[in-house]
DNA sequence: ACTCCTTAATAAACAGTGTTCAATTGATGC
DNA sequence: GCATCAATTGAACACTGTTTATTAAGGAGT
C-alpha cells in the first residue's frame, strides 16, 4: 500500500522528505498512479496522519486502565503521548505541519479520530462527575490535553534547553499536578509514587 | 529591506506562498542576489521569525504592568499572545512551521529572544518568590507558558471545534487559574472580574 | 478469432520550487 | 583610457505537485 511506504519514507527523511515521485517509486508505480488513488499529496498526508492518530490512541489506551484515580490515568497519558512524540518524532511532527485547504476544514473523520484521542482524557476525568458539570470536565480534558500537547511541541520542534533543566516528563506532570489541585483533586501524599520514565 | 517584503508576502499567502523568486521580486531584484544576502531561504524565514518574536515581545510587554498580582498579569499576558496569534497568523504559524537543520539546533540570538518572551511570564510569576524557590518559579512560567501555547495552537491551526464551546482565551483562563490554584495563588473572590474578549 | 469496451498504468509535459555560478554590468582608482 | 573590484544578473540544474493524452491489458459479445 502506498500509505505504508510514505509512513517509511516520512519515518526516515522527515515530512519535508516525502515526495509524490518518492513515494511511487518505493511501490513500483508512476507518479500519475498515485494520482488515482489519491486527490493529491495533501489527501495522501491526511490519511497518513489519520492512521497516526489510531496508532496514538492504542499507545494511549493500552496504558489508561479502565479503573484508576484521574492523577494516575492523566499522567500515564501523558507520558504515552510524550514517549510516542518521541519516538514517531516525523510522524508525530507531521500531525502539525499538514495545514487544512483554505476555506473547508479537515474532514469528519478526521475530526473523529482527533475526539477519541481527546476522550481518554476525558474519561479519565469523569470520575470528578460529582463534583464537576459534565461539560466543565469536557473542557477541563481538552484545556489539559491542549496543554500537554502545547509542552511536548516546544520541546521536541524547538529542541530547547529553555525549559530549567526539567524533561518533557517532568513539566507535563508540575502541568497536570497542579491544574488538578485547583480542579479539586487532592495530590497524594508522596510526591515521588510514580517514576517518570 | 527582503525581510519586509518577505512579511508582506506570508502576511498576503501565508507560509506555503513565500518563495525566493516572489521575494526577490518584490524588491526589484533577482534569486541570485537574495542569496548573496541570505545563506538559504531557511535563513531568511528565521531571521522574519526573529522579528516577529520581537514584535510579540512588544505586544506582550505593553500589557504587562511592572507591578500587579500574578494572575492578572499571566491572564493579560495569554490574551496578548492570543490576539497576536489571531491578528497574525501567518506569521505566528511560521514561528513554529520552520524546522531547525538536522544537527545544529537554533541560534543564540534566536534562542535569546525566545526566552525573553518566556521572561514575560516568569516575571509574573516572581511575587511568589516568598512562597517558592527561584527555579519552580522558572518551571511553572515555561510550563504555563507552553501550556497556553498548546491551547492556542489547537485552536488556530486544527481550527477544531473539539473545545467544548470554549473560546480560545476562556480556555487559557481555565488553565492559568486553575494551575495558580494548584501551585498556591488564590483565586479572587469573583470570578467575572476581567472580560475575556 | 475478431472486434468493442473498460480499466490500469504510463510517459511526457507544465509551471513552479531552492540553489548555484559563469558572465555581465557599473563604478572606482590610476 | 584602462584596469580592478564589487554588485548584479540570467541561465542552468535538479527537484517539486499535478494533469492528460496515449498506450497496454483483459474480458464480453458475436
Amino acid at each position: 500500500m502506498a500509505l505504508d511506504a510514505a509512513e517509511r519514507i516520512v519515518a526516515a527523511d522527515g515530512y519535508p522528505g516525502l515526495s509524490a515521485r518518492k513515494v511511487a517509486a518505493a511501490i513500483d508505480y508512476t507518479v500519475g498512479t498515485l494520482y488515482l488513488v489519491f486527490a493529491n499529496l495533501n489527501d495522501l498526508v491526511l490519511q497518513v496522519n489519520g492512521r497516526t492518530l489510531d496508532a496514538l490512541f492504542e499507545r494511549m489506551a493500552a496504558v489508561a486502565s479502565p479503573t484508576g484515580a484521574p492523577r494516575g490515568k492523566l499522567l500515564a497519558l501523558a507520558d504515552a503521548y510524550i514517549a510516542y512524540a518521541k519516538n514517531e518524532t516525523p510522524r508525530w511532527n507531521m500531525l502539525f505541519e499538514y495545514v487544512a485547504e483554505h476555506g473547508n476544514g479537515l474532514p469528519d473523520w478526521y475530526l473523529a479520530k482527533l475526539s477519541k484521542v481527546f476522550g481518554l482524557a476525558e474519561e479519565a476525568l469523569r470520575p470528578l462527575a460529582d463534583r464537576r458539570t459534565a461539560l466543565e470536565i469536557q473542557q477541563a480534558a481538552r484545556v489539559l490535553w491542549a496543554s500537554v500537547h502545547g509542552i511536548c511541541m516546544l520541546k521536541i520542534r524547538q529542541r530547547m534547553d529553555l525549559a530549567g533543566g526539567q524533561s518533557t516528563e517532568e513539566m507535563a506532570r508540575m502541568l497536570i499536578d497542579n491544574f488538578l489541585l485547583g480542579f479539586g483533586v487532592a495530590k497524594p501524599a508522596s510526591s515521588k509514587d510514580r517514576k517518570t520514565g
